[in-house]
RNA sequence: GGCCCGUUCGUCUAAGGGCUAGGACACCACCCUUUCACGGUGGUGAUACGAGUUCGAAUCUCGUACGGGCUACCA
């Protein structure tokens, strides 16, 4: 009885993805998933005047860095192909003049000029953006007003037209959303919309309903700015495919930004990526910057997304790919918009990075190092720092802040905080423990803890007045993981030649 | 302007008629740690407003206010 489920994620190619686009993928990938469905991902590229080159294989880069793979696309393959639009051109044609032989839509031959001309005569302080509507149609210049001669003449010369729909005079048109519930819509006051552009590309109302319908798609998620075409589109499945093959339709909540609708053009004024990963406009050379970049784990960018707008009912709010498709469900994902909370994020990330091993994340850092002047890193000695470091970064980005004395000898060191209690005893015992470390033949933190408090109290020292100068011998100042721990790392040859450097100094 | 959607701590949210409205982020305090984090404990802080239904309303209904989205031969 159930069809199958099949979803899709229909982005334009036409610049980087962001957070909202990347949860309806969430959710889409999450639905198909826990339903043992599909996920398909079909490229609108119906406006040829807004390619951008690069964009297509971005959605994809993005996609399986999120780990979000299609199961069918461009790249992926699948039955019901081309799963590109520009490619499906042909498919549409017969639709839209289907469509107009039923009465249900009509040529236009309304040029840019005249619709504008439109537009102002009938702008009014109650009418601020007048529509091409039931109440105008009958003033332009469309085949509902022209005499079939005539329409057929302006074809027949190839008048340039466009294909519009008729939208009824005086009907209610009404869906269920997932979501939402009922919602209701008056016909009279939705517009004639586009259906077949002028160079023969459907647009997006036409292209959607004709590819959901050929593609088999049982549930259409989008995001909430599209609730207001739904009646057209409800419209087209009733004279097209017939609304009993519709699919469910579910309105996402829009992911906000401080003020309102996140926009990339004020990415930079929030402080926080709006794109998954960095975009460069091939046009402008413009960079965007993306949360990859800026040091996010996917598994945590995924995780918060998932959490803004849904959740299991449970206090959980840690969740693995796994256990969010397992836990999903449409019904509880909610009806209003959420606003983007950079420092949740950030906080979502730390905790995975806290949560990951170390081993898992040496590729990462490993890469960020190079930028910092660090090569020649063994693998050993990487892993034993991330583990180190590991608690104290939030961003991937800020291992080389937490880590790089690991990597080179501190050349300041803060001697405001050893300077007033150092004295010759203090010089002494380090030289004494140089000396015992020299013979130590366990070289690890423990180890290196035990006679450096043996020492101390034959020294009559308190060990904790020696903690902070060994530190700042080490690190350079009062920073970093537990300072035996630090030596560890270090070796004997370097963990000694700090304490020697620093001798000279303090 | 019109249409549509929405409204619980600053933010994300729980509580689908019945408890002192719960949790998380952020913030503050204390504890742990002779670095800093991590961790632990506690605290500040919300049902937009007004009616109605009901023994009882954050929850149901209506109105108001506010917020958001849409209003292209863009998606």
């Amino acid at each position: 009885m159930s069809k199958r489920v099949r979803v899709r994620f229909a982005p334009s190619p036409t610049g980087g993805l962001h957070l909202g686009g990347v949860r309806t993928v969430l959710y889409n990938y999450l639905f198909a998933k826990k339903h043992g469905g599909e996920f398909i991902v079909r490229i609108e590229d119906t406006d040829q005047s807004r390619y951008i080159p690069g964009a297509e294989e971005y959605i994809f880069d993005t996609l399986k860095w999120c780990g979000l793979e299609p199961d069918e696309s461009v790249q992926h393959g699948g039955n019901y192909g081309p799963y590109r639009q520009s490619e499906r051109k042909e498919s549409y044609r017969k639709y839209a003049e289907q469509l107009v032989k039923d009465g249900h839509a009509y040529y236009a031959f309304d040029t840019p000029e005249e619709l504008e001309k439109m537009r102002h005569d009938y702008k009014t302080e109650q009418n601020p953006s007048p529509q091409y509507d039931h109440s105008i149609r009958m003033n332009m210049r469309n085949s509902l007003t022209l005499s079939p001669e005539e329409s057929q003449q302006l074809l027949a010369a190839g008048t340039r037209y466009v294909i519009r729909i008729k939208m009824p005079e005086h009907e209610t048109v009404s869906f269920t959303d997932m979501i939402r519930g009922e919602v209701h819509f008056e016909t009279s006051l939705v517009d004639d919309k586009v259906l077949l552009k002028a160079d023969g590309m459907p647009t997006y109302h036409l292209a959607v309903v004709a590819d959901d319908y050929l593609m088999k798609i049982s549930h259409a998620f989008r995001g909430e700015e599209w609730l207001p075409s739904a009646p057209v589109h409800i419209l087209l499945w009733k004279y097209l495919f017939g609304l009993e093959n519709m699919p469910q339709w579910a309105h996402l909540p829009l992911i906000l930004g401080p003020n309102g609708k996140l926009s990339k053009r004020d990415a930079a004024k929030y402080g926080f990526p709006v794109f998954a990963m960095n975009w460069k406009d091939p046009n402008t050379g413009e960079l965007t910057e993306g949360f990859k970049e800026k040091g996010f784990l996917p598994e945590a960018f995924i995780n918060y997304l998932a959490l803004l707008g849904w959740n299991d009912g449970t206090d959980q709010e840690m969740f693995s790919k796994e256990e969010l498709v397992e836990r999903f469900s449409m019904e509880r994902v909610h009806s209003a918009g959420a606003k983007f909370d950079y420092e949740k994020a950030k906080w979502f990330n730390h905790e995975w990075i806290k949560k990951s091993e170390a081993g898992s994340l040496k590729s990462e850092v490993r890469n960020l190092l190079p930028g910092k002047g660090i090569t020649d890193i063994s693998d050993a000695l990487l892993g034993k720092v991330i583990g180190l470091v590991k608690d104290r970064c939030t961003l991937l980005t800020d291992f080389y802040d937490q880590s790089w004395f690991f990597f080179k000898a501190p050349e300041t060191w803060d001697l405001d905080a050893v300077k007033s209690k150092w004295n010759e005893d203090k010089k002494n015992f380090f030289l004494a423990y140089v000396e015992k470390l020299q013979s130590l033949i366990e070289w690890n933190a423990v180890a290196l803890e035990n006679i450096f408090k043996e020492l101390a109290s034959e020294k009559n020292i308190k060990p904790g007045e020696l903690q902070l100068p060994f530190r700042i011998m080490l690190v350079g100042g009062k920073f970093g993981p537990p300072v035996f721990s630090i030596a560890e790392a270090l070796g004997c040859d370097e963990t000694t030649k700090r304490i020697n450097a620093a001798i000279k100094i303090f």
